[in-house]
DNA sequence: ACAAATGTACGATAAAAATCGTAGTAATGC
DNA sequence: GCATTACTACGATTTTTATCGTACATTTGT
């Protein structure tokens, strides 16, 4: 029995790591301990354990550097979100968008630039929606 | 040590339980578990238990009929959403509502009426925000 | 050379959640 | 009355995730 859970989404530690390999690209062990740190502590073998384990499920994958292990995110970005987000849809808001999209912009309602931008992106969708009439 | 984890957010199985009794009202332990096996197999006792531990944490309150306990939720459906979806804003955008509400119309777009509630809805909030200087 | 610092490896434990089995009790059918 | 059915109670176990401690290897400073 091996290869267990090899494409279960990330849980939120998990995801907390991912976070930083995608946006500030490969780290080390000791990189990722440290912007963790800041946020909660926590202890190095901790996250190392962690992302040896992201490491056997296939998350993450790693290359020397001296005696260093410099890890990088194997799975993409985008589609993990995507992932967790239908499932989070499914799960919180009965799988309606519009529900969690009204909700998440009345509790955190961006600024007017952004709202003008979201705007001009749903147009965007309605038109590629007639074009495929 | 009494009362442990009473404000904790409920789990993906609580949640399933809460969405059901949001949405139907009051319902017995068989209710609820025939509910949940039209999507998934899942023994009786799992489901009286769990809902047993739901209302030890406060999520939900009972009344008798007859020998049935009858349950409803306690957290209200809003409140308990929000707090789950900043949470998930937090760890999976990294606090960008923007981009959340972007990936799911993209995901999962609406239909063109649902569309046009939303950008009349984003007016709305503009509108707000602009009365409030 | 060697103590201190810096790493990794990995088993063990703790903590949380999910699941199940067994017991017991009240109602119901016949 | 008594077997069967319909429920609840709850301990126990399993599963998953999170956390930690200890061992060990390699550098580095002095």
């Amino acid at each position: 029995m091996k290869n267990k859970k090899l494409n279960a989404a990330p849980t939120a530690s998990e995801l907390s790591i991912l976070q930083l390999l995608w946006n500030n690209g490969p780290l080390s062990v000791k990189d990722v301990h440290e912007a963790l740190s800041h946020k909660k502590p926590v202890v190095y073998t901790t996250v190392l354990k962690t992302m040896q384990v992201m490491m056997e499920r296939g998350m993450l994958d790693r290359t020397s550097e001296g005696r260093k292990h410099i890890y990088h995110a194997v799975i993409a970005q985008t589609a993990t979100q995507n992932k967790l987000l239908d499932s989070f849809l499914d799960k919180t808001f009965g799988g309606s968008a519009k529900k969690l999209v009204m909700r998440a912009l009345g509790q955190h309602t961006p600024d007017a630039e952004e709202l003008e931008e979201l705007k001009a992106y749903i147009d965007s969708l309605e038109n590629k929606k007639n074009s495929k009439k």
